[in-house]
RNA sequence: GGUGGGGUGGAUGAGUGGCUGAAAUCAACGGUUUGCUAAACCGUCGUACGGGCUUAAACCUGUACCGAGGGUUCGAAUCCCUCCCUCACCGCCA
């Protein structure tokens, strides 16, 4: 959510920026709106600061008269309240809907997108912001696509995830098992080396957690809800490490702060179907080691590309092909600022996957979380950030197609010592 | 699931109708003192949203906030109601 801030200081920067979101004269109407119910705000609480100041001073002044004998003229103070209150009740009455109906807008305006953001509609207008230099990799003639090779070497296994909960519950066996565990293990001991703390947050959240990173109000309908206790399952583990510091104000000399932690997600994915949802592309439950960084303002770009680095490490070790994309407005989440996706080359779909979202929020979580920091007496929100370092499901995707020989799937060498096999046959 | 006790500022904790936005202590911050460290002493030390002044900040000022929402009252941290959370013990279970 946007401060009301923003749009008095900002509104050109406002506009110019929805406008890359691809919003509509209509919508972009609302930033007037905005202003006009922000303006009333201000006038109606001046009016009732105004008139409650002067219910203060009666009543400390009847005080003083019962204090000193004085009951009558304490009497004919408490009509001179009475007439006060209906006017404060109407006041009331106003500011509530006033603000209800700011608080509903404020919730449907996304975060402006950095100037750097290029403009589109969707997903083909991304700009490529580092591409795969070298030649795209070329397997045997028998290559198999992941799920394929996950029933040749008995990996994973829909079929069960079906019978045991329904479909886009993966079933890990075997290697497959071992793999995924790798994994997470070896993205953690990155993650640690890099300077970011060790979390294991819980897997569901309450209302107010879920709100404060943006999942709720509007995006329900995407987690699974327990409704007997009001919790949700964690699509992401962005959703409890953010909220370990929400209604903080940290000193400035606790900037940066650096978490990391593996989770499941959980994701129902209403609504998706198609060719993408073939085997681990698309999951109801899914493993994710996720990074997430608090930052100063002023270095919260930096640090972004702190994190670019960071993930690209994690590829680069993996031995897979990747390429790093800057979303464009129109395929930006709506919390984020700036995105870059990464996504690595299956060589067996002859596609790419993503598998790493990266994003600066700036202040549009940090305002709904209330986490602020002082700086020389000053309080002001911080720059939040996160990403996905990484994704499981489509990293073993990608590994398995992409290291897949005549003879067996090789393991990486930076996984060996976590997998305890070199190779899958 | 049953029974009982609690929710006050960064922490501990006082406060049962007006002089309490909140004692005291600790922590933190600034300073003085000091071979060093420590101690001592002095000072500062909640947030949000308005208004005034201002280029801005500082500053002055108003309102609200003692788990949340409502009620009683001229006046509520304090009294009443509803809800939420939490702790302890018992039962059950890992």
């Amino acid at each position: 959510m946007l401060t009301l801030n923003y749009f008095n200081e900002l509104k050109d920067k406002t506009i110019e920026g929805l406008r890359k979101r691809n919003w509509d004269i209509d919508r972009l109407a609302w930033i007037d709106t905005v202003e006009k119910l922000d303006e009333e705000r201000k006038y109606i609480q001046t009016e009732l600061d105004n008139v409650k100041a002067e219910v203060n001073s009666i009543s400390r002044e009847i005080g003083n008269l019962i204090k000193s004998g004085s009951q009558a003229e304490a009497g004919l103070l408490k009509n001179r309240v009475t007439s006060h209150k209906a006017k404060i009740t109407e006041l009331e009455d106003q500011s509530r809907i006033n603000k209800e109906i700011l608080q509903e807008l404020l919730y449907k305006i996304p975060n402006i997108p950095h100037h750097s953001v290029p403009a589109g509609k969707s997903a083909e207008d991304n700009e490529v912001y580092k591409s795969w230099e070298k030649p795209l990799p070329e397997l045997h003639a028998s290559a198999l696509p992941h799920w394929e090779l996950a029933e040749k070497y008995n990996l994973f296994d829909l079929k069960l995830g079906v019978k045991i909960t329904g479909a886009g519950f993966p079933l890990y066996r075997g290697k497959g098992a071992k793999l995924q565990r790798a994994l997470i293990q070896f993205f953690l001991d990155e993650a640690s080396a890099a300077g970011y703390e060790e979390i294991i947050p819980p897997l569901l959240v309450n209302e107010e957690t879920a709100t404060a990173t943006g999942q709720l109000p509007d995006k329900e309908g995407q987690m699974y809800y327990c409704e007997k206790d009001n919790l949700y399952l964690i699509p992401t583990a962005e959703v409890p490490i953010t909220n370990i510091l929400r209604d903080e104000i940290l000193d400035e000399r606790d900037l940066p702060v650096k978490y990391c932690g593996y989770t499941p997600c959980f994701r129902r994915e209403a609504g998706s179907y198609g060719a993408d949802v073939k085997g681990l592309n698309r999951v109801h439950q899914f493993d994710k080691v996720e990074i997430v960084r608090v930052e100063h303002p002023d270095r919260s770009y930096d640090a972004l590309q702190e994190m670019l680095h960071h993930v690209s490490g994690l590829l680069e070790k993996l031995e897979l092909p990747y390429r790093i994309l800057k979303l464009c407005g129109g395929d930006m989440g709506f919390t984020s600022a700036l995105t870059y996706d990464f996504e690595i080359f299956s060589a067996a779909q002859k596609k790419w996957l993503e598998v790493s979202s990266v994003s600066n929020f700036e202040t549009f979580q940090a305002n709904r979380l209330k986490l602020r920091f002082k700086s020389g007496g000053k309080t002001q929100l911080v720059h939040t950030l996160n990403g996905s370092a990484l994704a499981l499901a489509r990293i073993v995707a990608g590994l398995l197609e992409n290291h897949q020989t005549e003879n067996g799937i090789l393991i990486p060498k930076a996984l060996i010592p976590y997998t305890g096999f070199s190779v899958i046959d």
